[in-house]
DNA sequence: AGCCTGGGTTGAATCGATTCGACCACGAGG
DNA sequence: CCTCGTGGTCGAATCGATTCAACCCAGGCT
């Protein structure tokens, strides 16, 4: 069922059937109402390649994620299920990409087969390869993070490095001395992964600038990761009495392991860290964090995106996230030696 | 950049372009060559609108998932993680549409604009409007879970009925008598969310065929539920002494309400459930748990649909996952009373 | 009465591919 | 020498929309 059959059925012309669905030209009403009303008798919408086609847009986003190998971590989802809502409003349709490298064949699809109207870009390392590749090509970008030299790009991002120096501030104000960083995994800053690298920057500048003794170790995405490394942490440095964290999925375990080493929370131990909004609060005990706004950062993306689409030569805009820290119970004053 | 610019550069016709890029045709050694090399040299690739609209199909997937609001349980993203990844293997991208009800925008243009080939349904109830929708439509559809009158249609599910059933009996064999089932929120299980309806008939049979005596609760999909669950519980029921759940999200919750009230896992109280198979080994204590292998069932969704696709007048084709339950060390045997 | 204006409608071109039938040249076979 | 077959190529139709230029006709103005 297309076009002309709606045409035919009513007695008009193809084209008038398009200027009642689109609205661009006056139809009189007797005629309108006859055409809606095949329209709506046959359940007609109008074939959504044939007029990507013709108006050379797709009303489609592209989404590109981490490969479905790694889990998703809960900043992550946040993201992915706030673009897509966002998108949903604004009657756009996403299409994912789950692409690692640069080669992908599903990016390349996505990149050059005009599929979609933009691309929104997550997990972006300080060298993107993807990042290059998209700006070499017209199509219009966001990313969700951002590169070491982002000036040219529209982002949006958080800032790990103001937050995570924070961290160390407010554990320094609370008497700690001896502190750790829980960072992400060790190939993920090997591989120039953004946060990593800033959270890394900002504790060593929090940790001189308080006179403290800070360690920095990586660790996997998952709880039992997380697990291990506190125990070692705690094994090799005995003294450390908290740590900072941008690992959301390590901790879990690190509480585990806390509590097998005998160590209450946050008594004895204090965590604080960077991490979806929903996830702190839904922890156990309630994590003192930087709240990360995964659902107005995803919103915001996909508004610079539509910016980016709508004026591609404008200046790129974008969106530095300085969530303050909310106290709850999982930071408190150091224990006395 | 089109095929005619490419034809013009070769100084061939856009036929003989199209039938080197498809291979449908023979084409001579060195028009071949000559054509391939201008494609490289400008990095051609095909306007996949204009390729849909010719050939019908769209080489894309729609994933139809809960609506952003709610966050994904671990199972529904290991779904949609594996959905996405079986659909890039075969070089099909997906289209996500976070549809709730029947009349959704979002879900509209999926299903009747020809957007996509074919459609996986998640978060099936009993009563699907969208099934029912997609029932009178012509495209092809698997659902990840089914409706109470499946014939007719391909999908995949998890028996929560037998594997319920399967727990309360190793529960029984344990020597617990007083057993209670955490299921799902009240909401879903109200609208007639299925496997919610089925756990608890699984959970009713197994009950009543060992002779025990079985409380069941809903109960929302988040720690703090699960906490306000296991408190309430452990009060109006203090005999109870092992617990069954379909609930992964809420087990965090469950675990610590449980440490507060001194129950210790699995000396004093034992958890069985259902759950994502990477959940249950990297929950502690590790979960006896029936492993839900959503990858599989994500590939497998992707399978039967391409399938469906390629023939939709054949039969539909269904699989039921019965994961053997794998004891790990959160069930135990009753305590003495 | 003739002309102009403009709202309403239509026909035809266009977007970028795929594909069918036709055509051409060349070699084999009678 | 003529015909037939075939590998290789091309032209044109087609998919289903949008949109521009043209046209028609009714009404207002002089």
């Amino acid at each position: 069922m297309n076009i002309g059959e709606i045409a035919r059925r009513a007695g008009v012309s193809r084209s008038t059937v398009s200027y009642v669905l689109s609205g661009k030209r006056a139809v009189s009403e007797p005629t309108r109402q006859r055409i809606q009303a095949v329209i709506d008798e046959l359940d007609y919408r109008p074939n959504a390649n044939a007029r990507a086609l013709k108006e050379g847009r797709t009303r489609t986003l592209g989404l590109v994620i981490p490969p479905a190998s790694q889990r998703l971590t809960d900043m992550q989802l946040g993201f992915v299920a706030s673009v897509v809502e966002a998108a949903a409003r604004a009657d756009l349709d996403v299409l994912l990409s789950p692409s690692g490298g640069d080669h992908d064949r599903s990016f390349e699809r996505i990149v050059t087969g005009r599929r979609v109207d933009g691309v929104i870009l997550m997990e972006i390392r300080l060298e993107d390869d993807r990042v290059a590749r998209l700006r070499r090509s017209p199509l219009p970008f966001v990313t969700i993070g951002r590169t070491a030299e982002p000036a040219g790009t529209s982002w949006v991002d958080v800032d790990y490095e103001g937050l995570i120096a924070r961290c160390v501030h407010h554990l320094a104000d609370l008497g700690h001395r001896h502190i750790a960083l829980v960072n992400r995994s060790a190939e993920l800053v090997a591989a120039g992964y953004g946060p990593g690298h800033r959270a890394l920057a900002g504790f060593g500048q929090g940790v001189t600038e308080r006179g403290l003794t800070g360690v920095d170790l990586c660790c996997g995405d998952d709880a039992s990761a997380g697990e291990a490394a506190m125990t070692r942490l705690l094994a090799t440095h005995p003294d450390v009495t908290a740590v900072a964290t941008i690992n959301e999925a390590a901790l879990p375990g690190l509480q585990r392991a806390l509590e097998a080493e005998g160590r209450q929370v946050p008594r004895d131990f204090s965590v604080i860290g960077v991490a979806a909004a929903h996830w702190a609060e839904d922890f156990h005990p309630p994590l003192t964090a930087a709240d990360v706004p995964t659902l107005d950062m995803g919103a915001e993306a996909v508004a610079l995106l539509l910016e980016r689409i709508a004026a591609p030569t404008a200046a790129p805009r974008h969106h530095l996230y300085r969530p303050p820290i909310s106290l709850r119970a999982s930071a408190a004053p150091a224990p006395p030696r």
